[in-house]
DNA sequence: AGCTCTTATGAATCATTGA
DNA sequence: GTCAATGATTCATAAGAGC
């Protein structure tokens, strides 16, 4: 049996990378603080600054992503004087110049979003993920993300964790692997590039910043087991402990003590 | 009674729109030929040359949209070399040089998109509705598009009052409309910027992948009766059709003969 | 166990107020 | 004038309590 690490890290991920080698980690998954979000606990970076803010980091995760890994990049801008403001759009053009090439978007449709009412808006229900990676050729084990058929297939997506894991899984060491398999085929479809989980709002301890699913769908998709996933923004940890449950390595950076704190104690 | 125009164009709306007046629509929805798509038909825009191909026509737009007016861009960037192009992204920061404003960009869900399965990416099921303004003050009738609550509202509703309820519908003949208006307001909820919308399948003359139900919701959204509605690449005439149903008058531009013929014979 | 009902809350946005 | 803080608006979800 293989050991599981799972690492925690208290600074800026831009200083604490620098000790790490190139090409170190299979994927990396973060959900950065948003522009002029969360400024009571992060110091809020404007959106006007915002990639000046972000390049350095960018370049940093350019170095210590293996060649065939991937980054998503969990981001969605505001309203600012009525409109959207581009700073993603300018993150994205920046980042293509640093290197990267911008693979895919995949959107979080967010079911259980905030309430309001505007004169001239909308709810927001939805947040990009945006795919990053180095090489054209990069590696995707899409048969680990694929959802039942037919309408319920959306439903079942999110709770596909816990208790139909743990049951796949005993299935498969006594012998029924290849009848799943076989059942697979005839009744798993390809997901889409269009995720549909809710925000978790009832957790008490700590507000995860996304969903245990969103990081668990693209853990999968992008890492096999013993893979390294690195979060430099790990806020709550939700990235490293959904990482350990899979059973691949894990890196979190964190520039609050508080939730270094919450982490390191599990 | 007033009469309802439905009228259309042969031609490239760059050239027709140079005879419409300064402030004459209400609402522009269009679709227009993605970048090297369709390419046999519409003779096949670049994705590299597509901002400098959509820029002028942009301009005539603006010139063209009432000041309260709104502009929404149905478009998609598709993945040239593995990647997504960004010419998507270059034009909005470009129609905002020219004076859009952003306001908001939707998300229009393909809930049957096209079945298929690549290497390195799944199915596309989303596409962008970008909605572009002159100004922070538009027209938006909100009403028009609310949809039913979900199940919390809805349980708590019949608890409330089976009796009540059936009462209350009674009345509705009676005089009663301000409560009938309160039951209303709370079985009905304002949407959210992500639609579900079914593309319409087995209609092979069109290449348009347009449903109804797409520039239905933005019609009903951002025009009242008696409104102008332009689509500048009407291709089968879908945003026509719906407008004229809705009784806003409209008017519609292909440049392809074979369209032009499907549309003016209905 | 399986229901139903209650309740807190989440990367929100805009208008108003005050310095 | 500009800019920051406060209040009003509002819905899907899951945990928890009760039966």
């Amino acid at each position: 049996m293989t050991a599981i690490n799972t690492d925690f890290y208290l600074g800026d991920c831009l200083e604490v990378l620098t000790d790490f080698d190139i090409d170190s980690f299979d994927l990396i998954m973060t959900s950065p603080p948003y522009a002029d979000r969360r400024s009571k606990t992060y110091g809020g970076i404007s959106p006007d600054e915002y990639v000046d803010w972000f390049m350095p980091r960018a370049k940093e995760f350019l170095r210590v992503l293996k060649p065939f890994g991937t980054f998503i990049l969990n981001i969605k801008e505001q309203a600012v004087n009525g409109e959207r403001h581009t700073y993603v759009l300018e993150l994205i053009l920046e980042m293509k110049k640093q290197g990267w090439l911008w693979t895919e978007e995949f959107v979080w449709h967010k079911k259980n979003c905030y309430p309001g009412k505007w004169p001239n808006r909308f709810r927001d229900a939805w947040e990009r993920c945006l795919q990053f990676n180095k090489s054209k050729k990069f590696n995707m084990y899409q048969e680990a993300v694929m959802v039942p058929m037919g309408d319920w297939a959306e439903k079942r997506l999110k709770k596909l964790s816990e208790t139909d894991q743990s049951r796949d899984t005993s299935k498969v060491g006594s012998g029924f692997g290849k009848n799943v398999s076989n059942w697979l085929d005839r009744k798993m479809a390809y997901p889409t590039n269009v995720l549909h989980l809710a925000t978790e709002t009832g957790n008490r301890k700590h507000s995860a910043v996304f969903p245990k699913a969103l990081p668990e769908w693209f853990i999968k998709l992008f890492t096999k087991e013993n893979d390294w996933v690195l979060d430099p923004y790990a806020g709550a940890g939700t990235t490293c402990q959904v990482a350990q449950k899979l059973l691949r390595n894990s890196v979190g950076i964190e520039i609050l003590p508080q939730y270094y704190h919450t982490i390191s104690n599990g």
